[in-house]
DNA sequence: GTATCAATGTGATCAATGATAACATAAAAT
DNA sequence: ATTTTATGTTATCATTGATCACATTGATAC
């Protein structure tokens, strides 16, 4: 729970004023929890890093936690934007059947969603933990939000119920159920329950799961 | 991050031994944490509740994060304990040809692993956060243990298998499969992301799982 | 242009915490 | 009975989260 007292390069400043600290502790904060965990994060120790007195950060974030559920809000936004570049790459339309490419973009929204887990371990953790999930308005579930993952599944539930893929039936039911599967394996991939897998190995669980989503949502009248 | 100071009623004892503080802790930190989170929770405050020198935890625990990776594993075991009971109460076997009594076992070892999530939310978070996952054994898939949730998940998996309720290609890959699909809905309720239904409604997420999930393996040939 | 004000950063300071060390006590082993 | 081992206690330290009074700057009003 402590950690070694390493001596910490100060980065000098010219002016007074640090520019955008609220956005540099947060990047930095985000970059320190990736390498060492949350848990021997200290605002101290980012600060002194960014050649700024701790107790200036207490002028953009009012404690830890805040800045916390910050980053887990940044998460979730960088999340959606991956999960929309994903969708919107020519991979994803280079079928032009509306049944194909409703698959197709359910397929890379999933994919881009187990892809940010994986490559963000530490942060997908923090972003369901009770930092990311403990607050009255969770950010993932805020339908409103237009580059939110949530609503963009929704979205793509909706286009396969227009290309006919799935039963106005099984679309009724499938967000959660849809959602609860490629969650599930992204969790079970940062968990480290895919340890010792290869890369190809770990994608074709998920490829399982949507698969069997699919077949399942399908097989709904 | 700080915690009001607590005027902490502190246990007397008669003997200069407290008798069995190793568990005595673990059994307070579970109950603590459970109701006002990991983040919050110190040694020191634990210590005093049960009116005892902080240092003494340290004869039992290395360190706080020995300690809590000792809570994720005794919450490892019970879940093991619940889907056991569960799976062998009398309403997993009403029915008695080997196709049902595989299907209502299964479906008995998702609901007990649900039921154990929904009811020990922050538990279940910590186990499959770092402290949980973070050892190089995880416990989750320490497959030679005998009372542990994926054990028994593959055993009942098994036994579809063996009623031929499955197909062999299917059980050949069923296994992370049918754990992400049970693991994501118990998530997703964890994470408050059911937040708004009641009770039977969050119940139904985890049928349509179930039923996705089964649909989707009897498919498979 | 200058005075005023709001935003932002500093240094000092406090209580709480994780952790360790030297010492104390009881139970178990010899 | 003596020694050893397990366990608990009382300091004590460095680190941390957080707050306070004060300093500096850029923007705004005049």
């Amino acid at each position: 729970m402590t950690i070694k007292n390493k001596a910490v390069g100060q980065a000098q400043r010219d002016s007074y004023h640090y520019g955008n600290l609220s956005d540099a502790i947060k990047e930095l904060a985000i970059k320190l929890i990736a390498e060492h965990g949350v848990d021997v994060f200290s605002i101290r120790q980012a600060a002194g890093i960014l050649g700024v007195a701790s107790s200036a950060v207490y002028r953009h974030y009012q404690d830890k936690s805040a800045l916390l559920k910050a980053i887990c809000e940044d998460g979730f936004f960088r999340l959606g934007q991956q999960w929309i570049d994903l969708i919107e790459s020519p991979a994803a339309s280079i079928d032009y059947t509306p049944q194909a490419i409703s698959l197709a973009k359910f397929s890379a929204g999933a994919d881009a969603y187990f892809k940010f887990a994986t490559e963000n371990p530490v942060l997908f953790q923090l972003m369901f933990g009770p930092y990311g999930t403990g607050s009255a308005s969770w950010s993932l579930f805020q339908v409103h939000s237009q580059d939110n993952p949530f609503t963009m599944l929704c979205k793509a539930l909706d286009d396969l119920k227009a290309a006919r893929v799935i039963s106005d039936n099984a679309r009724e039911n499938a967000e959660y159920l849809a959602f609860s599967m490629i969650h599930g394996v992204s969790c079970l991939a940062v968990s480290g329950a895919f340890k010792g897998m290869t890369r190809d190995q770990m994608w074709k669980q998920l490829a399982l799961v949507k698969a069997n989503l699919i077949s399942g949502l399908c097989a709904l009248k």
